[in-house]
DNA sequence: ACCCAGGGTCATA
DNA sequence: TATGACCATGGG
């Protein structure tokens, strides 16, 4: 049995070589990227991003642009990504709060621990989404744990169970390291290999971690 | 007709 | 602190 940090290394290794670089997040900004970190919340890509092309159409990818809507306006234009009037609601808190603090240049020189504080106490930023956001458009060493990781991790045999969203987060950046790039990679290869394996049934018959997947009957 | 998806908030015990 | 209801569309 190798350590839990030996066993994540070596994951990483076998999903980069398999599915290749992911180059998350695809976004033209900082601001997008946040977008589209509230937008994905408990919804296929797929939807976000339709969301996302429906207020690149209107201008509203601009923070000054967005922050001039009411909630009534923006939920219908979102709608493709779901909940979508609760996901208004927190649009305009992020936007009202990024706009409010220099937008990226007057964020950009804080330090990390102050900025995710910062982030959480936005109205609808929860701690996978304020990693993600510190991870990919703020360029900073953290991991954002999600629902594939945690199934990952189990399958892994590097959770004994009960493990907290900072424990399996600390545990990933002192297997990966404190890089911000690797790190993203890493959530990213998690994510494809989750999706690739779990649905509808395993794809990914040749990876050699496709036991990881609770639904392959592997376990 | 289900189940789920790159979560988070709020109320309740 | 720990569950559970709720948000709501789109694809399998």
């Amino acid at each position: 049995m190798s350590r839990p940090t030996t066993r994540i290394r070596r994951a990483y290794r076998e999903l980069l070589d398999h599915h290749g670089p992911q180059y998350w997040w695809p976004a033209d900004t900082v601001f997008e990227m946040m977008i589209g970190a509230v937008l994905v919340q408990n919804t296929a890509w797929t939807g976000a991003e339709r969301a996302l092309e429906n207020l690149r159409g209107r201008g509203l990818l601009e923070p000054r642009a967005l922050a001039g809507l009411s909630p009534s306006r923006l939920a219908p234009v979102i709608r493709p990504a779901g909940t979508h009037g609760v996901k208004a609601r927190r649009l305009l808190a992020m936007t009202r709060w990024y706009v409010g603090h220099g937008c990226h240049d007057g964020l950009g020189a804080w330090d990390s621990a102050a900025l995710r504080a910062s982030l959480l106490g936005v109205h609808g930023i929860g701690p996978e989404s304020a990693d993600a956001i510190l991870c990919y458009a703020f360029d900073r060493p953290v991991f954002p744990v999600d629902a594939y990781a945690r199934r990952l991790y189990r399958r892994l045999g590097v959770m004994r169970g009960g493990e907290g969203y900072e424990a399996l987060r600390a545990m990933t950046e002192r297997a990966l390291g404190r890089d911000a790039a690797r790190l993203g990679e890493w959530h990213a290869l998690v994510v494809a290999h989750g999706k690739a394996v779990c649905r509808p049934r395993p794809l990914c018959n040749e990876c050699t971690l496709a036991r990881s997947c609770p639904r392959a009957g592997l376990g």
